[in-house]
DNA sequence: TCTAATTAATTAATATATGAATGATTCATA
DNA sequence: TATGAATCATTCATATATTAATTAATTAGA
């Protein structure tokens, strides 16, 4: 008989209730909100995504995703751009602002998540993974794009 | 440098939104969302707790759970009950519609369980609670009530 | 070419998360 | 025993999640 604080959704509630405060910390003293930081992260690796694209790699359902982009657009830390080619698609862009909050942050997030990763090895890490992906791949037909 | 989707959080948040399908289509076709099965579910191994401890034990943050309780308590699946002893405590109660769905709901949320954990032998699933712990185990001094 | 089916972004309604503050109560202790 | 500290549930303000529905634009097919 599985107890409830050992079911999958609740251990991997439990965690991130533990690991998001470290990074909340520093976003709040940025200003932002985890969201807001996600959407900002995307938008370091790779310039000009759409609205459907920073859904998909932030995992922000599209409904929040327009209150998240309004108010990083009202803080003047990202534009958006309506396609000319295709006009449903909406481009997202880092202001100077966003990119230069970025350049801030970033050293001190990769240290987080390095002191996160300190406290394995390498093999751990990789096994964890491994493990999680059999746990949680999707057997669904769907979402596969 | 580590890319934004291998992060702890991001790995943690991709599984859960892998894993939660599974079991909210069970919820939805039983009128409740994950927070309200929750609370029920912390009700279905022990009666009569306090707010403060389904706080603890669903990881709901305590202005939330008021709202939940609401809910739970209009659908007459809860009831509350403030102590004689400590009048600053509220005891909550599972009606007797509440236990009927849960008799109703637990074997069905057992076998999604057990149908996660035939992904992975006893040993990696030991393995994987194992590093998880080590990886979000917290080094606070707070919370250790 | 014209309409039906698709797609991207958005809105709407309801439920929950987060952090700060409040009110009532109980506890600790001088 | 008076009084400040601590506790529990709650409220408040703001931000986000979830599902369904809508709008505008594009594509597919007869």
């Amino acid at each position: 008989m599985p107890k409830f604080l050992d079911s999958l959704p609740m251990i991997l509630s439990r965690s991130l209730d533990r690991v998001m405060p470290s990074y909340r910390r520093l976003f709040q003293a940025n200003d932002l909100t985890d969201q807001q930081w996600r959407v900002l992260r995307a938008l370091w690796e790779k310039q000009h995504l759409t609205s459907a694209q920073i859904s998909q790699i932030t995992l922000l359902p599209p409904p929040s995703l327009v209150g998240i982009l309004d108010r990083l657009e009202k803080k003047d830390l990202i534009g958006r751009l309506r396609s000319t080619e295709d006009r449903r698609h909406v481009h997202i862009i880092p202001t100077q602002k966003g990119r230069t909050l970025m350049e801030h942050m970033m050293p001190m997030v990769d240290r987080i998540h390095d002191d996160f990763m300190q406290r394995v090895t390498a093999a751990e890490w990789a096994e964890f993974n491994r493990i999680l992906e059999k746990l949680s791949e999707s057997t669904e037909k769907r979402n596969l794009a």
